[in-house]
DNA sequence: GTGAAAGCGCTAACAA
DNA sequence: TTGTTAGCGCTTTCAC
């Protein structure tokens, strides 16, 4: 039996109340009281129930990250970010893999209801289109954040990065370096990232005149060899791109081993900028250009957002905080 | 207010214990009752409030992972394996990320006496040598496994791989390589796999004859900067080694960028063998050679040993599982 | 097969 | 300043 308020109470003569209060280090307890208290329950090691004073005050202290995946540069850095902000507010994370399964996604979301969290970070799968799930979320008192991966469809504060410029420097880059074939690889196109990244592409290619082709425009998945398998047909076409936007940082490797096995150079015969917060993407052969986005940041930025909502300083609904990414040249794309 | 069983109780005309049995499908309870009971449930969206069953039943369905890092392939991977089996369980995954930092690693451990969560699973941070938490932790009802970076001084079940064999190994195959001046990097010397990592790179010098040299042996630690200093330095000294065991994919990450700055050429000047678990090492400059870790399969064995503690099967005390790690020769041990 | 009631550990009116 | 008391929403005897 762990020790309890009661146990405090009647070992010192005290009513439940006034050892609550004085744990609570309430204005209406004397000093004296208090400090016995205090040093009584520090002798017994007295450590609160959550859950006792979770279902009096329904509130839980308790935020839940949603992700698609957590070995993955952006998202493990964006947690590390969410994490610096709720530590230091004494909040715990708990953290959902949706492993781009919608279907995960649903019954991750539909648990919400049950108070085990006080609000939700989100950052959505690509594995199908429904939204209702976000919007009886979105609906309900506990507040939700999108971060990176938005949904357009739904009504709530987001934090995102600058996609649509930054995939079009990124297409623009290649143009420059004379690239006139050149591909997009996208994950899941119902992705809000993937739609905003792939229309600065779609934008660039038409600013310097050149034709969109759809054969160029490709999707992959989470399933890796089916994406290297797509990577490696593009690759071996007649129409083999010589230049590469890679909206995510699995996709850009990708491109990498396949160039690897088919002996094709990057930069020499195809270059490539990828998405990506891989720490590594110098050390590649070759360095990997990449668009980098201020992950920990954005991670950081939604955490404080949600903390607004969930001490009432509300951030207005449809409130967008926009920071942008950063472009490393680097050799992949030279 | 979200729907409680009360209301469905008296909106149905039942007692509230016949609900939550027929909720909980109890045998008592009539086949018809059930049915009335959880189609109104359904139709009412109720979900329960796992507060207040928390709160009776004495138990959480959270168990917490406690990493020192989340942005690093090795505990990323790890954490994927123990959510998979986490979710599958039907259990929540708690993170903390202690930051190497071991004064944040004691409070969090505290926390856990407050019954949030039913279980432990752990890699201890490498700031500092106190046991006296994790003794705590082991002593009281809330099981704890170790994963991967265990305490020795602290009996409790544990999943680690060969690091002994493992460096031993790669520090044979430098020397199979006519490297004869290797050098050791670990993290803070502490640590129980930096520990088994030297003393199996000690061992193969012996074996083969080697001098193990004090100032081949060097400690980093969570500090990027400092690092690369430390290892800069190594290298433009008169001592250079012409081998390096890197035990965290990190160090050997900065070697890459030292050597790329110092115009030393991997393998040339310096070979490389790391401990590193990302999926990356191929496509480096040149490709690294690891001693790779099952990361998944730790988490996922880890998570299992815990779940067979909570539901009683009791894995011994001090029950240890040992899963090898595969060493990749790569071109940075040519 | 169903219901009444006690209580998990804590908080917060309200009373003293 | 301190104490009494009534719950938070659920589970679980025990009685009907």
């Amino acid at each position: 039996m762990a020790i309890t308020i009661r146990k405090i109470a009647s070992d010192l003569n005290l009513a439940v109340s006034t050892v609550s209060k004085a744990l609570g280090d309430s204005h209406e307890i004397s000093a004296h009281t208090k400090k016995r208290v205090l040093d009584y329950a520090k002798s017994l090691n007295y450590v609160p129930n959550t859950y006792a004073s979770s279902l009096k005050r329904h509130t839980t202290r308790n935020i839940a990250v949603v992700v698609p995946e957590v070995a993955d540069s952006y998202f493990a850095t964006a947690i590390n970010g969410i994490e610096s902000v709720a530590q230091q507010k004494g909040y715990h994370v708990i953290i959902y893999i949706t492993h781009e399964d919608q279907g995960k996604e649903e019954s991750i979301l539909k648990e919400f209801r049950s108070g085990r969290v006080d609000g939700v970070l989100i950052s959505v799968s690509s594995g199908g289109d429904a939204t209702k799930h976000l919007h009886d979320l979105a609906q309900s008192k506990i507040p939700m954040i999108f971060f990176d991966r938005v949904s357009s469809q739904v009504e709530a504060p987001r934090v995102v990065t600058n996609d649509f410029e930054s995939a079009y420097q990124a297409t623009e880059i290649l143009i420059r370096r004379n690239c006139r074939t050149i591909a997009f690889l996208g994950l899941a196109p119902n992705l809000s990232i993937v739609q905003e990244r792939l229309a600065g592409y779609h934008e660039a290619l038409i600013d310097q005149k050149l034709k969109v082709k759809d054969n160029l425009i490709l999707f992959g998945s989470s399933d890796d060899s089916a994406n290297i398998a797509m990577i490696h047909k593009l690759l071996v076409s007649r129409s083999r791109p010589d230049g590469i936007v890679a909206a995510t940082e699995k996709l850009a490797t990708q491109v990498y081993t396949v160039c690897h096995s088919l002996r094709l150079k990057i930069p020499g015969d195809v270059k490539i900028v990828a998405f990506s917060s891989m720490s590594t993407a110098p050390l590649l052969n070759p360095p990997l250009a990449t668009i980098t986005q201020p992950a920990f940041e954005m991670g950081k930025t939604a955490a404080s957002m949600l903390f607004k909502k969930l001490t009432g300083k509300s951030t207005a609904e449809a409130e967008q905080i926009m920071i942008p990414s950063k472009l490393f040249d680097r050799k992949s794309a030279e």
